[in-house]
DNA sequence: ATAGGGTTAG
């Protein structure tokens, strides 16, 4: 903002320079005028002032008007004055071709060339970097690798800079093949030593999906710098090689390398991107403790890790610091807001942030349509989405998904199936695999189970775990024991090792009393190796999140939770809120039952919310599994017993319970 | 007095 500023009162300088001194401008003092010349009216004005003066044909003023309104993106009016030059010479060519090239003008920077030769001049490698580079950077990359395959064909051999954007081109279409004989031939001339070769390595292996090389270029650098850091945590990230990232990382930390905004924005995106919640908000926090300031950028990449660990807190701060900075205008900062706002069980305050972003895009409208669905509110939900067609913003994929899965939380079984209707019939969108595994859940909910297996039968494609475990679920509310192990035996071969769907089996069976089926299960389980997934659930009180599991008793507080839940335990019986063990919905987790002490971690985070806060405090849970029938019982239970409000997010939806009622009406 | 390069994002 300060450089343009600046900018702006050197460009008022030159102008006043222009009107009132009263000697004409000659060749010399021109060209650096327009070095220094930062907008297109100024370097209209000035090339006005050449021509008045009979200077619009010398070569260094009309080199420099050339290169200025190339610089500029006027690549009209540069070719304007290029056709009036008397002498063409390669470097007018030049400029005029990496232009061209600039605007992803391929076809044009080729009829240069072309044109370029007939007039006897020969491209130099400038000339073929700055097409190389130019295309590269409007996003032609299939364009730039041609370009860079011909040059060398036609017996130029890249230098590190040609080297460098070619590689960059070749990360963005992913030949790969391309790459290596760039690398192999970056070895042959020995321009391996040139950092923003590495770099340029390290970020094409990264895009091409090749962990293994990212590494090896980088050992065999000893480049620690911005760029390479950068790059690397960039290219592990996006290959799930998050431990990697860290650890190299901190190694450039320790070294003392500067790193600045981009790196750190890259270190917390890459935990975010690769489940690491935790670490993202400590790297964020360490990030400003080392007084690097988070930018536009940074908010949106740290926000998806407040929002997955409910830290309402940081989430409002994040929140605050965004409205100081005037970020909020910025469509990715309030999408990302609406995002984490609603995943905090705040759905009013999404409403609102998304309600003040001034050119909403798709993404906007999603967060906020799947913000609603998560809570419930299919009716808002639904509404939304209208009015976002009446803004003529179109609906993709996601918006269906969000739809079709409101319509679904909240029993509007006919409403959702119009829309996966319309989706198709209207909207011109094919349905996918989360589209049908929401029509499974909605059907599945409804009771309509059989519905539900013929659409998974006529799929046009292999339904995955989702659509089957999707169908098991509504077979454990409905106790059908024959598509469960319909969809089971699916499941089994799909994710063997995901517990919850044995434990789930397991389950229906017990509550049939079919105890041969039970054993059978658990056999399996016991045979493949596999653990029950352990549950766990996040509570943020007074800034900080804790973090609690099942039969995990490292939290220090531990003694006092265990005596508050004994307490409640005590009163629920007395009040007569027994469980009934018959409405054991969705228990993935399975707790040994003569184990008085293994209890949910729900109930843990919950415990030690109430004890740790002011009475009334409302107290907002957030679980990895979904919430099993005896919890949610419990909860409605405390939510009275305590006069508090509690909002417990399953990895399916928001429950909110208050004065004894959950907001699902007791489905999920 | 006139030509060229790498890294971050829902």
């Amino acid at each position: 903002m300060l450089k343009k500023k600046k900018m702006c009162q050197h460009s008022n300088t030159l102008l006043h320079f222009l009107r009132h001194v009263s000697f004409p401008p000659d060749a010399h003092l021109l060209p650096s005028a327009l070095k220094s010349c930062h907008a297109q009216p100024l370097a209209r004005a000035l090339h006005a002032a050449a021509a008045v003066s009979g200077l619009a044909e010398d070569p260094f003023v009309a080199s420099s008007l050339l290169h200025t309104y190339i610089r500029l993106g006027a690549t009209s009016a540069a070719r304007v004055v290029f056709e009036r030059m008397p002498d063409k010479s390669v470097v007018g060519w030049s400029a005029l071709i990496a232009g061209y090239s600039a605007r992803g003008d391929a076809e044009v920077a080729w009829g240069l060339l072309e044109r370029m030769r007939s007039a006897g001049v020969e491209p130099n490698v400038i000339t073929w970097n700055g097409l190389v580079s130019g295309l590269n950077r409007s996003g032609s990359a299939l364009d730039a690798v041609k370009a860079l395959v011909r040059m060398h064909g036609e017996g130029f051999l890249p230098d590190a800079t040609g080297v460098s954007c070619a590689l960059s081109a070749v990360g963005d279409v992913k030949e790969v093949s391309v790459g290596e004989q760039l690398h192999g031939y970056v070895v042959k001339a020995g321009c391996r030593l040139d950092q923003h070769v590495v770099t340029a390595l390290i970020d094409m292996y990264g895009k091409c999906g090749r962990a293994d090389e990212i590494s090896h270029v980088f050992y065999e650098s000893s480049h620690m710098d911005v760029a390479s850091c950068n790059a690397l945590v960039a290219g592990l990230s996006r290959n799930a090689q998050v431990s990697e990232a860290l650890l190299l990382f901190s190694e450039f930390v320790s070294r003392g390398v500067e790193l600045n905004v981009v790196s750190w924005t890259s270190i917390v995106a890459c935990c975010v991107q690769n489940g690491k919640d935790l670490e993202a908000v400590d790297l964020f926090r360490k990030m400003q403790s080392k007084g690097i300031e988070p930018n536009s950028v940074t908010i949106p990449c740290v926000l998806p890790a407040f929002a997955n660990v409910a830290a309402l807190m940081h989430g409002r701060s994040a929140h605050c610091f965004s409205l100081r900075k005037g970020f909020l205008h910025d469509v990715y900062v309030g999408s990302a807001l609406v995002d984490m706002y609603a995943k905090c069980g705040k759905v009013r305050y999404a409403r609102t942030i998304f309600d003040a972003i001034p050119s909403k895009n798709t993404v906007s409208w999603n967060a906020i349509i799947g913000g609603y669905a998560m809570h419930g509110e299919a009716a808002n939900a639904v509404q939304l989405f209208c009015l976002m067609q009446k803004c003529k913003q179109k609906p993709d994929l996601v918006t269906f998904t969000c739809v079709i899965s409101a319509c679904g939380q909240a029993g509007l079984t006919e409403e959702g199936r119009h829309y996966f209707n319309e989706m198709q019939h209207s909207h011109g969108i094919s349905p996918r695999m989360e589209h049908y595994a929401c029509m499974v859940t909605l059907l599945g909910r409804a009771g309509k189970l059989d519905e539900a297996y013929d659409l998974i039968n006529e799929m046009p494609f292999e339904p995955d775990g989702c659509i089957w475990g999707s169908l098991l679920g509504s077979c454990r509310v409905y106790g059908n024991v024959f598509l469960a192990e319909v969809a089971a035996e699916k499941l089994f071969e799909l994710e063997p090792e995901n517990t919850g769907n044995y434990v789930l089996l397991s389950n229906i069976y017990a509550s049939k009393k079919m105890w041969d089926g039970v054993n059978r299960v658990r056999d399996q389980m016991k045979n493949m190796g596999l653990k029950k997934e352990k549950g766990c659930s996040w509570i943020e009180i007074k800034n900080k999140v804790h973090m609690l599991s099942a039969g995990d008793s490292s939290h220090p507080m531990m003694t006092a939770i265990t005596e508050k839940l004994k307490q409640l335990t005590i009163e629920m019986s007395r009040l007569g809120f027994a469980p009934s063990t018959d409405f054991v919905l969705h228990d993935v987790e399975e707790q040994e039952k003569d184990d008085i002490l293994a209890v949910h971690s729900e109930k843990l985070a919950v415990a030690l919310g109430l004890i740790s806060t002011s009475p009334g405090t409302p107290l907002r849970v957030i679980k990895n599994l979904r919430i099993c029938g005896d919890c949610h019982e419990a909860m409605k239970f405390i939510s009275c017993f305590e006069g508090r409000e509690i909002s417990v997010r399953d990895t399916n939806r928001f429950h909110h319970f208050k004065d004894g009622k959950c907001s699902c009406g007791d489905y999920w």
